[in-house]
DNA sequence: GAATCAATTGTGAGCGCTAACAATGTATCC
DNA sequence: GGATACATTGTTAGCGCTCACAATTGATTC
């Protein structure tokens, strides 16, 4: 912290006082070997003395990198996403690396490309893909960043790796969990079918049906909020087709209850309700909510896992997949 | 898009294609004057036919400015700060900023000085700080990280810029609806009151109810979770004591909403509640909950202009407040 | 003791850009 | 026409670092 002269010491400053080269130096902060242990202690207590701080800007002229991972992401306050985000942070941090975002407030392939461009500035050294439109995977096609890319909630592409949680095998779940209680008419309340997990769900709970040997076809689309599951929730309430629903994510299911509630429709007993994600709140509504867990922090951490090996051997980063897990609360019951 | 060589272009290839030096290049990407349209179109259109982007990290080293703004935040999973970064994100890339992020799981002294120092590394020209503790600003003033901080959701310090809203107005608000409706036992489940919103919103629930003559003696502390707002509501529920609860956030009133029902108190004809944030859901809970919005975004964006006014002119950062807003739904009525 | 080798350290160049200054061209004035 | 100002362009140096290579040292061998 000695701060003599007016600008940050550099490289040279640290040398100079160790009695070395700056290339000495240079080896002691990579790590290099051949460094008699002597020297590396004299130049460490340099760099110490100095408060020596490697400038990353000239680190990356030279060697190319940035030490910098792009994170491209949407819909960042919802609970999936913003966890998803940590945990790729948390990861990329640890492996000493910076994270920089840009965040799509609309999805298409202009606001994507547009980010790509804005992280290709910056030369990240790759990026990561929270945007959960099945559109992201086609514009991503489109562009050759040129540094390895890794999209969460899909399997990837040509040369996108991919890291998702395995949404069918989530929908099987909800849905064995119903017909297992005795469910026969089981609806589903969709997610937009132009979302990666929309898609995923609805298969799941579709084939988990005819897996079942039971009817797939009490279906509605909604818009993942809980507004739209609450005027769902109206016309369901109505029609009452179904005795247990598998909403698509747990902000739909809230609106549902609600809307079920002022309908005077029970839940569980005139109708069960399961969810997807498992929010920190979704045990405290009404009722408790039994619904698909996703730890989205550990997608993200396996993402840079992908990312990190990308780096490392070259392009192509593989696929991982995150198995979700059933949380049985009180919105579920055998029918009446 | 011409990649005829290996490498990317560079200014020299530009200048060279357009008959110029590299310095008039330089003058016209960086929009100086005095430079001829004639050459200003010819470059222009070099620079289109390479497909050249300015290396980011040799312009850093030069100008000393990385162009990057770090956003040091907790909490990024919810729903206020996850806001407040989107406006952030939105306001510093409008301005042609990057934005790094560093989320910290634990909260104290060493986790803030590591973080600050990751962005040290990296060489931002701003702090964004996003930790709602009060612990907060005491970290910071330990540090000289020799950049513009801005700490959101308080009034800054010394040398610290602050952007909040106003919470004790928003209690006021909150409060002041339940004593028109006729309350005169107005409780209060608050916030950890380590955290500056926390006590802020007590503070604002203390004043407010001792400006109406009422007695501010009902108090219990619980920590932002739905699952706290459980337990409080489970005790509560026993005791009977208020006719109306003014809550730190929407998220503990979920919970409390959730042990009111399984204990048969109805809200709001045997209580009223009231909340604090306006999330998406809250309008969908059992029943719609009445509470304070706060525009986060809009937050985060006025941080943003304190931000690049402080990295023009010097340090100094200045103050901001944005004024919440009083949303009334069922959770409220007159007392029985 | 000279030759060979490995371990350790040093030297020089250059990554791509901008800042400062120098040099040129061009209009304006007397 | 020559002096003056101004607009436009070019030249040079250097930001702080790593890479490739060169040089030095000490240990080992014959």
């Amino acid at each position: 912290m000695t701060n003599t002269s007016g600008r940050l010491p550099r490289l040279e400053d640290v040398a100079e006082l160790a009695g070395v080269s700056h290339q000495t130096v240079s080896r002691v902060i990579n790590d290099h070997p051949n460094v008699s242990k002597g020297t590396r202690e004299r130049v460490e207590a340099a760099i110490a003395e100095l408060g020596y701080r490697r400038n990353t800007a000239a680190r990356s002229l030279v060697t190319r990198r940035s030490q910098t991972i792009g994170v491209l992401a949407s819909e960042l306050a919802q609970y999936g996403p913003a966890n998803t985000l940590l945990g790729v942070e948390q990861a990329a941090r640890d492996a000493g690396y910076f994270v920089s975002i840009a965040a799509l407030r609309t999805v298409n392939r202009e606001s994507i490309l547009d980010a790509v461009r804005h992280f290709l500035d910056q030369s990240v050294d790759g990026i990561v893909v929270i945007v959960p439109h099945s559109e992201t995977l086609l514009a991503l096609a489109e562009v050759n960043p040129g540094v390895p890319v890794v999209a969460v909630g899909s399997l990837g592409g040509a040369s996108v790796g991919g890291a998702m949680v395995d949404q069918r095998r989530g929908a099987e779940l909800a849905v064995r969990h119903l017909v297992d209680q005795g469910h026969r008419r089981i609806g589903h309340v969709a997610g937009p079918q132009d979302w990666i997990d929309g898609v995923a769900r609805s298969e799941g709970w579709s084939e988990a049906l005819q897996a079942a040997g039971l009817e797939d076809d009490l279906l509605v689309v909604g818009d993942w909020s809980a507004g739209s599951g609450y005027d769902i929730g109206k016309k369901l309430a109505d029609e009452r087709t179904a005795t247990a629903l598998f909403v698509g994510n747990d902000q739909m299911a809230l609106g549902l209850l609600r809307a079920f509630n002022e309908a005077g429709v029970r839940v569980p007993e005139d109708v069960s309700v399961v969810g997807f994600d498992d929010q920190p709140e979704s045990g405290y509504f009404t009722p408790p909510l039994t619904t698909v867990r996703q730890d989205f922090e550990e997608l993200g951490r396996r993402c840079m896992d992908l990312m990190l090996s990308g780096i490392e051997n070259g392009e192509s980063v593989g696929t991982t997949v995150v198995e979700p897990e059933l949380v049985v609360r009180q919105s579920t019951s055998a029918p009446a």
